[in-house]
DNA sequence: TTAATTTATTACCATAGGTTAACTTTCACA
DNA sequence: TGTGAAAGTTAACCTATGGTAATAAATTAA
């Protein structure tokens, strides 16, 4: 909870009214390793902050191949905005890599909150940006850059996951297979 | 001018005195074919608003390859995301494709219009939420279908654009080759 | 600690899509 | 309206990456 304020303080001020309402509008939950937080095939409009640990959002396919949307560490955001902002079922599901803390508002909530709270929504606004940017960076990278490429931008980009996350799921990041991602990463630490 | 009013009226309504401080931040510009509006290089930050026409955004690599972001028609919104909110030089150019109206306004003046009219902050806020949920979109089209699974998904998709917009383009906005797509509408028109 | 399960690696073969290059069609504009 | 340039197609060949399967390593659970 008083991570998320943190989070906020860094870059807003926050009067104590509006800490009360947050207060109000956030469910905070523990996560174990391997639970899934969101199901695809559910309809919840909910956006989820991490505290601690390591959260993943992904789509599994007819023939049950995972394709992983994003990674989210501490202080991050993480929700499925596909259905966030359709009445479709999601098809997304998103879990805990880890062993991890999160807070959940519900889409609901959050669109009354920032009605109460506007320095929230020119937060978020500008919070909008930077992911578009960065959303249109990785579509540029699945574009233009080989396999090894790719990976060699991961490790550089993402080195606190490279950790925490098993490679199988950095493969089905960068959109190729486990055993290509292992050829790769053969070559790259034959020395 | 007044089309993007409209744009804008459809969704929030909009005092006079706004109108009036829209009118002085906004340039109007008609493109012709070919024509570069931003190039890669520049270090302009500005928005562009599609009046009339077809625009594309890219990216081209050292090894002269084009990368095709995005394209926008009547009514979109097209601008480099990424130099637009970091100090770095762009890497994208944005070109017109036909014929084209556009209305620029700058970031800078962008930033104050925003203060000035927060219900604009709020449209804008969810024209970016929508805006993420079509890029993450895109990302899991780009991970999980095959070449030809790619090309029927943009024909659906974007069926006024197929006609405008050469076959080249879209296969570099699928992260094809020109001869890659070639044979798919070879096998796809065969009947 | 061991057994069971999950993840990672390796090797071998298959193939989608890239490359090169020649040819054809379409388009812009002189 | 003809000509040169740009875009599109086709074919032959090539390569990066996928698929399958077997094995090894690591992690989890008992």
């Amino acid at each position: 909870m008083n991570e998320l304020l943190d989070y906020f303080k860094k870059n807003i001020s926050i009067s104590l009214e509006i800490e009360d309402k947050l207060k109000e509008i956030i469910v905070e939950k523990n996560l174990v390793k391997g639970e899934l937080i969101l199901t695809n095939d559910s309809l919840k409009k909910e956006h989820i902050f991490v505290v601690s640990g390591c959260l993943r959002s992904f789509y599994e396919t007819e023939n049950a191949k995972e394709h992983t949307i994003q990674f989210a560490i501490k202080n991050w955001w993480i929700s499925d905005y596909m259905t966030l902002y359709t009445d479709h079922k999601s098809v997304v599901s998103i879990e805990s890599l880890t062993h991890s803390k999160v807070l959940i508002i519900s889409n609901y909530k959050l669109e009354q909150f920032y009605k109460e709270f506007p320095d929230f929504e020119v937060f978020q606004r500008k919070n909008f940006e930077k992911r578009i940017a960065a959303l249109q960076r990785r579509i540029l990278n699945l574009l233009a850059l080989s396999a090894t490429e790719k990976y060699n931008q991961f490790i550089e980009n993402y080195a606190e996951f490279e950790k925490i996350i098993p490679n199988y799921q950095i493969a089905s990041f960068l959109g190729i297979t486990p055993q290509s991602l292992s050829r790769i990463r053969k070559e790259k630490f034959k020395n």
